[in-house]
RNA sequence: GGCGGAAUAGCUCAGUUGGCUAGAGCACACGGUUCAUACCCGUGGUGUCGAGAGUUCAAAUCUCCCUUCCGCUACCA
């Protein structure tokens, strides 16, 4: 004890909807961070909580025909019931709906106001409801939002802003001069190169469109936005207060050792977050890690397909302690994992039951056969012992560096390392051939406890990890509970202590088969599957509407949009639409998204850009007859020239189908 | 378009400041073993180290130039 504070977060989850498997990593990696440290002997406290506030909460609320307050309550007890069944050990669950977190949020807006940090000014441009952001004219995507592709709406709001400039020039000393502070590294020249360099841009921090926020108190049509709400969860939840009242809690936590959030919103924590708190005069979070994502493997996740992995449904199949293995496990530092069902029953068959299960009910049956269960150190020693030891007064201090570097599946695999060399020792030594000679007893004796020896270590290594199976092992050999620095010491298993009689199996082995025929009956696979190879979906979507884990839209048979603002027949006469036939297209190169078409209209020819290369292919393209908007002024996207606008009707999920004639139609036509 | 990163065994990746026959895990094949959850241990590759050129006694490792992927960002009528 006695190695200081370590205070982490993760980010708050957004309560808009169940958290799946790639939502529920981030707190278990949290998990097994805060239980180590608290191994380390350093005084924890852990931190995570729910994002509570926002339109798009309002939103779902009245769909569901609940108040926010109501529909929020229900899927924050939902995200916690997940997090507690992932035995994640969270000091304290914050809530940014909670009353005194709103009551600073309203205190440090004021203040910021005050001190001239925060100014009045207008937001202009068009909205996107859903996403909650505002867009310029030249941002959207055919019209539309480009982040979720919906109708946006022109509006001009009165808002207030948050004068980032001010501080870049020591945010930009922080960086450089605390490389440790955003990692993976990589990450701090995309903030550097993007936003901090080419110059920051005023944050807006308040909203007038939507009243399911925290309300400015001195002008109580804003509500406060989400991320001077939401980032602020992580000095509020300690007892901070800008009128100097901080809680004893507070002086002694802050500042954080680490927060812990996905790779999504790395900008919102390492620009406005420290500059926030810049401006609050205090000091910075001594690192921010950006982790990367957990993606389903098998193809887009949907909810209509059904495929989309929840932590309690794996947890059903697995076991608490097999799901946070796997999520643990299969994210490297700076990559996105995979997971799938396939996946999960392999991990689970090859490294848990047979590399580990197994290893510890083999090493006890034989103390049970050969000994009655009692371990026995008879001293009785041979070379190969040492290689064995070797490795097993490796493996904390291995574990020790990965872990400080943030490398927690390293950690593990090193862990499992050392439950393979015993096995392999098993092997070297054949305990079952030292049975048959008398005169060679004691040098079984020496065998197995070694081996019991170097599963307690590696058991109690597995604590952080996979608690409840680092308990049961323990429980099963009869070990004492080990500190860290006993886990670097041969030889603290008690001799002549006895192991149980019956080992429990740890981890059972699943078939596959059986386990997709279940997974099956369960999630009957939809009629029509276009399956697209390459569709891979993050768990997050990060929007500017900011929250860590935004679910998607609810797909509807119909599609409602705001109203336009009426129009004349005059104007509508003005925009001149033909039927164009495509003679040739081709994808324009270095764009994602456009391709160029060449559109026979009447006599002439237009080259026409247009945004849909998602959704078909320049060989389809041809010898389509179309609808194009023919007089649209001209201008160059991706360094080519458009000189109209090809229409198309587009669904929730921002598919596209090009507007087509009913009846076949001269190239040329007019419509009208 | 701007900035950055990556391309190594069927798959996922290690390869420190250039140096001895290029590694690990999984998968696969064969062999061994039986204490154990049909497990565990060993052996096995024909890897053009993305292509090409260059520096060097020596390059997966450095330089240049291609190609392809990825991240962030801008744009996307």
């Amino acid at each position: 004890m006695g190695r200081g504070k370590y205070y982490l977060t993760t980010a708050i989850a957004y309560t808009s909807g169940k958290p799946h498997i790639g939502n529920t990593y981030e707190i278990v990696l949290a998990d097994s961070i805060a239980r180590y440290r608290r191994m380390q002997g350093y005084d924890v406290f852990f931190q995570t909580g729910t994002d509570e506030h926002g339109q798009k909460i309002e939103l779902k609320a009245q769909e569901a025909g609940v108040t926010p307050k109501e529909f929020v309550d229900g899927v924050a007890g939902e995200i916690r019931r997940i997090w507690d069944l992932m035995n994640t050990s969270y000091d304290k669950f914050i809530r940014t709906t909670d009353a005194d977190h709103e009551k600073q949020v309203q205190k440090i807006f004021k203040k910021l106001y005050d001190q001239g940090d925060i100014y009045k000014g207008y937001y202009e441009g068009l909205y996107c409801t859903p996403c909650e952001s505002f867009f310029t004219e030249s941002q959207l995507v055919n019209g539309k939002c480009p982040d979720c592709g919906r109708e946006v709406t022109p509006a001009k709001e009165e808002a207030y802003f948050f004068k980032m400039s001010k501080y870049a020039d020591r945010l930009i000393e922080h960086i450089n001069t605390h490389p440790e502070f955003i990692q993976p590294v990589s990450r701090k020249n995309e903030m550097m190169n993007n936003f901090l360099l080419p110059g920051l841009q005023d944050l807006c921090v308040s909203r007038t469109s939507f009243k399911w926020g925290i309300p400015v108190t001195f002008d109580p049509k804003h509500v406060t936005y989400v991320w001077l709400d939401a980032l602020t969860n992580y000095i509020t939840g300690i007892g901070y207060d800008c009128g100097g009242e901080s809680t004893e809690q507070f002086k002694r936590d802050w500042p954080a050792d680490l927060h812990l959030i996905g790779k999504d919103i790395i900008r919102f924590h390492t620009i406005y977050w420290p500059i926030f708190l810049m401006a609050l005069d205090l000091p910075l979070p001594k690192q921010v890690f950006g982790h990367p994502w957990l993606l389903q493997g098998d193809g887009k996740m949907s909810k209509s397909r059904g495929n989309v992995l929840y932590a309690d449904e794996l947890v059903e199949f697995f076991g608490v302690d097999a799901v946070r293995y796997f999520v643990l496990h299969e994210m490297p530092f700076e990559n996105d994992g995979v997971i799938t069902w396939e996946l999960m029953v392999e991990r689970l068959n090859s490294d848990l039951a047979n590399t580990l299960g197994n290893l510890v009910n083999r090493t006890i049956s034989m103390t049970n056969k050969y000994f009655g269960g009692v371990v026995t150190r008879t001293g009785v020693t041979e070379p190969v012992d040492e290689e064995l030891k070797a490795v097993a007064l490796a493996a904390p201090g291995i574990v020790s560096k990965k872990m400080d570097d943030l490398r927690v599946a390293d950690a593990i695999s090193e862990i499992f390392t050392l439950f393979k060399r015993c096995n392999k020792y098993i092997d070297e030594t054949m305990p079952w051939a030292l049975a048959k000679d008398e005169a060679k007893k004691d040098r079984l004796a020496e065998v197995l406890y070694n081996l019991t020896e170097c599963i307690s270590i590696g058991a109690s290594l597995l604590k952080a990890f996979m608690p409840e199976t680092s308990e049961k092992i323990l429980a099963q050999l009869n070990a004492k509970d080990r500190t860290l620095d006993e886990m670097e010491q041969y030889g603290l298993y008690e001799s002549g202590t006895k192991v149980t009689e019956k080992p429990e199996i740890l981890f059972a082995r699943l078939d596959l088969k059986e386990v997709m025929k279940k997974v099956e009956e369960r999630h009957p696979a939809p009629a029509e599957e276009s399956a697209d190879e390459n569709a891979k979906t993050a768990d997050g979507k990060g929007t500017e509407s900011g929250s860590p884990n935004a679910g998607e839209g609810s797909a509807a048979d119909v599609i409602n949009l705001e109203p336009k603002e009426e129009i004349t027949f005059e104007e509508f006469g003005r925009m001149q639409f033909q039927v164009g036939e495509i003679i040739a297209c081709e994808a324009v190169k270095k764009s994602r998204k456009l391709l160029c078409s060449q559109v026979k209209i009447g006599n002439q020819v237009k080259q026409i850009v247009s945004g849909i290369k998602a959704h078909y292919t320049p060989e389809e393209m041809v010898g389509k007859k179309v609808m194009v908007l023919v007089n649209l002024k001209p201008a160059k996207l991706a360094g080519v020239v458009s000189e109209g606008m090809l229409l198309c009707a587009e669904d929730a999920e921002g598919n596209l189908a090009l507007m087509v004639p009913e009846k076949e139609m001269p190239s040329g036509a007019e419509i009208c």
